[in-house]
RNA sequence: GCCGGAGUGGCGGAAUCGGCAGACGCGCUGGAUUCAAAAUCCAGUGGGAGUAAUCCCGUGAGGGUUCAAGUCCCUCCUCCGGUACCA
């Protein structure tokens, strides 16, 4: 009668976990036991944006993987902390808002509970007390408080660190022009600033969208045109933190590729700058031995991460945008310059990369000299050149780069070769790039490079190098792809900016700002009739109503930003509000962050392995900086879970038809089958499809592990009659002991599949056996729980144990119950398996050997023949290798 | 193009300090139980040949190293993810 019902126990032991507190983390991790060290955990799920689809079956794949880290981790005596809450912000509940009418943050409220209530149905054993999401009042209070410290930061490049703006020493020349201009400068070093560079506008969004939420010219989100133009916008000086986030990547413990992706991603480069004066016109002298910060007037300066080929050098580009444009255009080129910049600008990002494999580019009429040879080369104008790369100008060398000689023949320009790339290439290949018939990127061996001829590349960089500097007229320069972070958007559903711009008397802005003072924070969302955006760059927030919109700070009228901040926002922090959720004197105690960072385990998925991850890392490095918190990296270990595909291996998606619901395979099979299944699939990080019959087969797993130990033919719940208090034999102590090895050690490598499968290989054994001693179904069943925790419990109390198994010692494993008295060897003939024979476990090579030579069939195999070779490995194989 | 990852039965996947390839699960086949079914339990299951003992072949392709290669080395192919005028 009593069969596994998962309907009934699951939501017997939720209430009970609920009402009990069970995985309320302390506020500090407990001190050390005696003569051992304190241990402490902090295993983190990447939050989910709440959407109105509900939890898709992506979500508990790795909230499973991090919930048996945990539930092993008690066991074994650390102090665990597991929290989740909600990513709340962003433009879907907007989107939704906007066709509805219903406010966003209802909206939000809605899908939260749906979530919450999900979540809770699988078990996971989250501290809920913990509990935020990214919109809560109190959690935007903080995300502005740390806004104004990144505001209240200006990058020292001498540390290397970010310092308060109090500790600023206004240049000599620049007080000297007012308390107006110094004002400004200040603003200008500041890691948080205004900027009205062009930048990625999306109409159909109505907002500013970051580098990285375009994609090949559309919008991550939504797949909308985005065009360039220039607008105020709010940026973080995150390349400022280029050369930190780029090395202190190095020991942490992430995929490899995830790694190389953010370096590709900051994309650091070395090389020089070279400035090459202008041919006409009146010309800066380069003083000898001082290579100016900004270009003399009359000189163009350029990036290149090859100063070995300044000699090949026989053009230059500048970007359409290049400040130098009018100044260099001749008379005569007016007309044609004119035309090809106005094009330029309409180009969106789509036209210049994808559509555009074809170069384009103008005459500017000009021409710059060399510093090298004085040749007098022209310069040109060209989209192939980004502005807001290096110094929005190069030197071509169409011979050494693809790009220039695609240029170069387009539009006749001289190539000329000055590397040889030698042996690399066949002897024609190299002839033809001897000859300025073929590109050759390679590094080599200078040619028609005067007194340099013959210097391999690596070394002529450096040459060239110091040879420019002394003349000062270039220097070693570091760039990075990696650009600035545009961190406004013209959407109402985010945080607020705590600043206001200062009006004047006539209500006209300053220019100048007043920030929100802290206890002030927070500056919540004003309530507005209509947020709908409009396709124009004014935020919605400028309908705001005026008492609202016009504070007064100390005294002065100002005009609120009406900007907010993007979603990454509060995903930037929220690890650290988890461990002191309900702080409201600091976003965070330093003591309670000292004993809980950095985040030990973070699992979550690769989409997030640029974006969220970069801007996480840049903000906490800040907060180190400005000491708020005490590590330099925010998350030790990084996991990605793969991606699950639908039945037919395809992405699951509601246009193919594939989702599936989890919901539905809770109600059917259970949380623990779900649980179950999704870590048996396979590997944590590797994509694989979803099979509803191998959900089945781990429920007919579960239901096995049931009737191992409980009576189903009996009319109430009682022990099966093979469960018993005898002592194990020595066989089921091996198989015990062989399991509690595997799956220990295969949940510290995150191998839950192959957990999985050993206990399968457990319950396969002692099914056959005749007594089920409890001294091996209790440290079973205490294994078994962290992965089907709902079973482990209801199984662990019928067994007796009144108290919950969430804390119950995890079981140690004895070698000495794995050991043999005997061991079979495999016997091969010429590396092919023949035989076998059983020896003792400690037999020596000479007694293997005799036995394998002594095995009937074996001996008439190599009866007669001369063997050559005998390999003995104990333990394991023999191997004879006869002559011939 | 570049960077990262992966190719193993009908399917998901095990096994990489080189040492019995295919653990475990699904599916399939046969059997037990049953009036019958469901459920459950037992046995079998890489391909080929053979009544059988047994033999041959087999981890994307081709070479190589080794007594021994899924595992190491070289060349190549395919798929997935990311990225792309960054000088």
């Amino acid at each position: 009668m009593p069969r596994y019902n998962p309907a009934t126990i699951e939501p017997k032991w939720q209430a009970y976990w609920d009402e009990h507190k069970t995985f309320a983390a302390p506020r500090l991790p407990s001190p050390a036991a005696k003569g051992k060290a304190a241990k402490k955990l902090y295993a983190l799920d990447m939050f989910p944006y709440p959407s109105g689809d509900g939890l898709h079956v992506g979500h508990p794949e790795g909230y499973t993987a991090t919930d048996i880290v945990c539930r092993a981790r008690r066991m074994q005596g650390y102090s665990v902390i597991h929290p989740m809450g909600f990513d709340a912000f962003g433009l879907p509940a907007e989107e939704h808002a906007i066709k509805t009418g219903e406010h966003p943050r209802v909206q939000t409220e809605k899908n939260i509970t749906t979530f919450r209530r999900q979540l809770k149905m699988l078990g996971f054993s989250y501290d809920w007390d913990r509990e935020i999401a990214t919109t809560d009042v109190d959690y935007v209070r903080w995300t502005q408080w740390i806004f104004l410290q990144l505001y209240d930061t200006w990058f020292d490049k001498a540390q290397q660190k970010g310092r308060p703006i109090a500790e600023l020493e206004i240049p000599a020349d620049i007080g000297a022009l007012g308390t107006d201009a110094a004002r400004r400068w200040v603003d200008e070093q500041r890691l948080a600033y205004q900027s009205s560079a062009p930048v990625n506008w999306c109409p159909a969004l109505g907002t500013v969208l970051a580098n990285e939420e375009v994609i090949d010219g559309k919008s991550e989100r939504g797949d909308h045109p985005v065009e360039r133009r220039p607008l105020r916008q709010w940026m973080l000086r995150i390349t400022a933190y280029g050369d930190r986030l780029e090395k202190e990547l190095e020991p942490l413990d992430w995929p490899e590729s995830v790694k190389a992706l953010q370096r590709n991603w900051i994309g650091r480069s070395t090389g020089a700058e070279v400035d090459f004066r202008l041919a006409a016109g009146t010309n800066g002298e380069a003083v000898a031995g001082k290579f100016p910060e900004k270009p003399a007037d009359g000189v163009l300066r350029v990036y290149t991460t090859r100063p070995d080929t300044l000699f090949g050098a026989t053009y230059m580009v500048i970007a359409p945008e290049h400040p130098y444009v009018d100044r260099l255009t001749t008379a005569a080129q007016t007309e044609p310059v004119a035309t090809y910049v106005k094009a330029a600008s309409f180009k969106s990002d789509l036209d210049r990369t994808e559509l555009a494999k074809d170069k384009t580019g103008v005459f500017t009429g000009s021409y710059a000299i060399n510093p090298v040879n004085g040749e007098k080369i022209p310069i040109w104008i060209a989209d192939y050149v980004l502005i807001s790369y290096g110094t929005g100008a190069i030197m071509a060398v169409p011979a050494h780069d693809e790009r220039d000689f695609e240029f170069a023949q387009k539009f006749g320009i001289a190539i000329k070769a000055v590397v040889d790339p030698g042996e690399k290439l066949s002897a024609a290949e190299r002839d033809a790039v001897l000859a300025g018939k073929r590109v050759s990127p390679e590094a080599g061996v200078a040619v028609n490079s005067g007194a340099f001829d013959g210097t391999p590349t690596a070394e002529f960089k450096q040459k060239i190098t110091a040879w420019l500097a002394e003349r000062g007229v270039g220097g070693e320069a570091v760039n990075y792809k990696l650009r600035d972070w545009l961190f406004s958007r013209q959407r109402f559903w985010g945080e607020p900016f705590p600043l206001a711009h200062e009006l004047d008397a006539a209500g006209k802005p300053t220019g100048f700002l007043r920030t929100v003072p802290e206890t002030d924070l927070p500056v919540d969302l004003p309530h507005l009739e209509d947020f709908k955006p409009h396709g124009r760059p004014e935020p919605p927030l400028d309908k705001a109503p005026e008492e609202w919109l016009y504070p007064t700070i100390d005294g002065v009228r100002c005009k609120r930003e009406t900007n907010t901040m993007p979603q990454w926002a509060g995903s930037c922090w929220y690890y650290l509000r988890f461990l002191d959720p309900k702080n409201d004197a600091a976003p965070i105690d330093p003591e309670v962050e000292r004993a809980w960072m950095p985040v030990d385990l973070y699992i979550g998925g690769a989409e997030h392995a640029v974006l969220h991850l970069l801007y996480a890392r840049f903000w906490h490095k800040v907060l180190y900086d400005r000491g708020v918190v005490s590590t330099p990296e925010p998350f030790h270990k990084l996991v990605n879970q793969g991606m699950i595909l639908g039945e037919n291996g395809e992405k699951m998606s509601k246009s193919r038809g594939n989702v599936v619901n989890p919901d539905e395979v809770v109600s059917e099979y259970g949380a623990d089958s779900l649980r179950l299944y999704e870590m048996f699939m396979g590997p944590l990080p590797d994509s694989k499809p979803w099979s509803m019959e191998g959900v089945s087969g781990v429920a007919n797993f579960l239901g096995r592990v049931w009737r191992l130990i409980v009576d189903e033919r009996a009319d109430e719940l009682k022990l099966h009659e093979l469960v018993s208090d005898t002592p194990p034999t020595a066989d089921q102590l091996r198989m015990l002991h062989a399991t509690i090895k595997a799956v220990t050690e295969d949940i510290d490598k995150l191998s839950f599949n192959t957990a999985i499968a050993r206990m399968m290989e457990f319950v396969n054994f002692f099914n056959k056996e005749a007594t089920r001693p409890r001294a091996c179904l209790e440290p079973f069943i205490k294994l078994l729980s962290p992965f089907a925790p709902h079973l482990g419990e209801e199984l662990w109390q019928l067994l007796g144990h009144p108290q919950t198994l969430a804390y119950a010692d995890w079981p140690d494993f004895d070698e000495a119950h794995l050991r043999r008295e005997t061991v079979d060897i495999v016997v091969q003939i010429a590396g092919k398996v023949r035989g076998k024979v059983t020896v003792p476990a400690d037999a020596d090579q000479a007694t293997i050997l005799a036995a394998a030579k002594a095995e009937p069939k074996i001996a008439e195999l190599i009866a007669g023949k001369q063997l050559v070779k005998e390999i003995v490995v104990p333990g394991r194989l023999v191997n004879l290798v006869p002559r011939g």
